[in-house]
DNA sequence: TACCTAGATGCAACCTGATTGCAACAGCGA
DNA sequence: TCGCTGTTGCAATCAGGTTGCATCTAGGTA
């Protein structure tokens, strides 16, 4: 593989501080992204621009994006300090975060996984028809788990998948 | 796309009556296979020999089995009478035959869709460790389903997309 | 029985999501 | 400032699945 090096140059050349997301800022003494970063780099990691943009945009904008979204995403965030994240840069850094726990990934449906940060006590329930996810208390759940374990030894994982079902619009419009 | 013809001849060049799962010789009165060949054919659909195949293979052998492994697994019947059944025409069949109603498939877990002779009355569990699918009646989820719809009207659909979790061995290994 | 036509098929190309190997680059501790 | 090593971009690759198209054939009709 003869990549030429000379137009590799995508990250700070020189000077690393993009306008304002990778200075650490908004740092408050809570700031997750700050922290989640202190902690990459207290295991070992490094702590780059690309990254704390991912994060940035996974705790600043809520909702489940795939990962080709999530790209999307942040390619606009990202260009606009003159950065360029690549797909498997995003793979490969969200595969890490899931393993910190700071994000997770679900399947809703027949789309690509999504990713968030970590849902715990809710589920997801998809609408096959029209994609709608509504979250849902584990709660409401926590009855129907009982009985399959008690019945198969079965502990069911609903943050992983999705219930996939007809929202009530699309269940009515059938 | 300039395929030659020449190499075309895949299918029974002259008589096409293999040695025996092209003849219904099985065909008892209520023998699945004929009757959903029969539905076909009453709906200007044709009845061929891969067709016959593909069809007795999904209804004699159980359990639930990728579109991969089901060319795989058809493959074998099929060569052994002189066919070949390309993977677009197992997806293409498997799609009329969901229409139709006679098989359906279900996500289990990160796998491939997994195709079966439509399961009504059970749903299936699948542990994310091992793999393994259990299948559990509808009564056991009715309750929950109940207080989803009166929730949020929403209708769950628990055959199209498995519940993962640990199984019994699994959970109790970790 | 021959013919005709719409439906089925094989094939190759293509798409999308995801992963991997590798060399260049850059964070950060010394 | 330097060097080690973790991170990145890139391209190649893989797998599941879909599509367009020319060809073939089931099965109805004359």
């Amino acid at each position: 593989m003869e990549r030429d090096a000379a137009e590799h140059g995508r990250a700070e050349p020189g000077g690393r501080t993009p306008p304002s997301p990778g200075t650490g800022r908004l740092g408050e003494d809570g700031d997750p992204v700050e922290l989640v970063l202190a902690e990459l780099r207290r295991r070992g990691g490094r702590v780059t621009s690309s990254r704390r943009l991912l994060l940035r945009a996974l705790f600043e904008r809520s909702g489940h994006r795939t990962a080709p979204e999530l790209a999307e995403d942040l390619a606009k965030d990202v260009q606009a300090y003159g950065l360029d994240v690549h797909m498997s840069t995003i793979y490969r850094f969200l595969d890490e975060l899931e393993d910190l726990g700071v994000v997770s990934h679900s399947h809703l449906g027949h789309s690509p996984a999504v990713y968030d940060v970590s849902p715990v006590g809710h589920f997801h329930l998809v609408c096959e028809v029209c994609g709608e996810v509504t979250e849902s208390p584990d709660a409401l759940l926590a009855a129907f788990a009982r009985s399959l374990k008690a019945r198969y030894g079965f502990s069911i994982d609903p943050h992983h998948f999705a219930i996939a079902g007809r929202c009530q619009n699309c269940a009515g419009a059938t």
